[in-house]
DNA sequence: TACCAGGATGTTG
DNA sequence: CAACATCATGGT
């Protein structure tokens, strides 16, 4: 078993009831408090669980083992727990918002759970754009077992995400049948032939500047401002990325701060501003709130 | 029934 | 440049 210590502000309850928001979600399985996910690493699958007892304990049951993958699990269990992250910064800043400041002690010690993967946070915001969430997950779930590569154990299957060169080679016409728009299937062919083709790397953006980040996804056909925010908060650590046209945001911030309606995009950058360094933070917890 | 869902794009006035 | 139609489907 490897051990990763957690910091001080850390939630796991909080933790697994985010990760247990949609039943359909086809890439973590929950079973009794513990987490499952497939991810690959050199051209090769890994199977590992998570759970928690005084310390992160993470388990690799898939059977190939060395050195490397246990530092890539750790490194990516890191990632995705954002166990680096001074929440006490963000609540610092925070303070300035009551009703901010309130859902922080609601939440204490829920990090931002991200994606460390960008083409997934890619393609899953692709999905999700217009349709609500539950057809979202339904999309996700077809790409990921029609496309997706599997294993099994303990007689349960496990998916990875479907890698960017599989899904590069599909056509239109092979998104059809799991009722995606031919739009929506288009910008995920856009997205997955960027990355197939090595124009697009996390390696690359992780050391650009925020704008110069934005622009190169924005220029991606599929991919606008919020669909960039998201993965820029979700995949790339950019804890002040702001999906301002969220509509989950809208209807969060509408009942916490008790509005008539959903705030406009220019109302909501305005409250925003005492959120600064940590707007994507802000509107992870807000998106939180709609569990209730 | 019409309208909205974790939007983005192309077209129209 | 702002307003509108389009997308595919499920929920209300």
């Amino acid at each position: 078993m490897i051990k990763l210590s957690t910091p001080t502000a850390f939630n796991f309850e909080e933790i697994l009831r985010f990760l247990s928001r949609n039943e359909k979600e086809s890439l973590h399985i929950i079973r009794n408090q513990e987490v499952f996910k497939v991810i690959s690493f050199e051209n090769s699958l890994i199977l590992f669980s998570i759970s928690f007892d005084s310390c992160l304990q993470i388990v690799i049951r898939s059977e190939h083992q060395n050195q490397k993958i246990i530092d890539f699990v750790k490194n990516y269990v890191c990632d995705w727990f954002d166990l680096e992250a001074n929440l006490h910064l963000f609540y610092e800043t925070a303070k300035t918002d009551e009703v901010l400041a309130s859902l922080c002690q609601r939440f204490y010690g829920l990090r931002m759970i991200g994606m460390p993967d960008l083409f997934e946070s890619l393609i899953w915001s692709i999905i999700g754009q217009q349709i609500n969430l539950n057809f979202a997950y339904a999309l996700k779930e077809r790409l990921v077992h029609n496309f997706g590569q599997k294993i099994v154990y303990a007689d349960e299957s496990f998916y990875a995400l479907p890698t960017p060169e599989k899904l590069a080679n599909l056509n239109l016409e092979d998104f059809q049948p799991l009722q995606f728009s031919r739009s929506k299937a288009q910008y995920i062919l856009n997205v997955s032939r960027e990355f197939a083709e090595g124009n697009l790397s996390q390696e690359t953006l992780k050391k650009l500047p925020f704008e110069e980040v934005k622009e190169k996804l924005v220029k991606i056909k599929g991919i606008g401002n919020w669909t960039a925010n998201y993965s820029m908060m979700k995949s790339l650590k950019n804890y002040d990325a702001f999906p301002v046209e969220d509509v989950g945001l809208h209807n969060a911030v509408k009942t916490q701060y008790g509005l008539a309606a959903k705030p406009t995009i220019q109302e909501l950058n305005q409250m925003a501003e005492n959120w600064k360094g940590w707007r994507g933070y802000a509107t992870f917890y807000f998106w939180h709130s709609l569990l209730g």
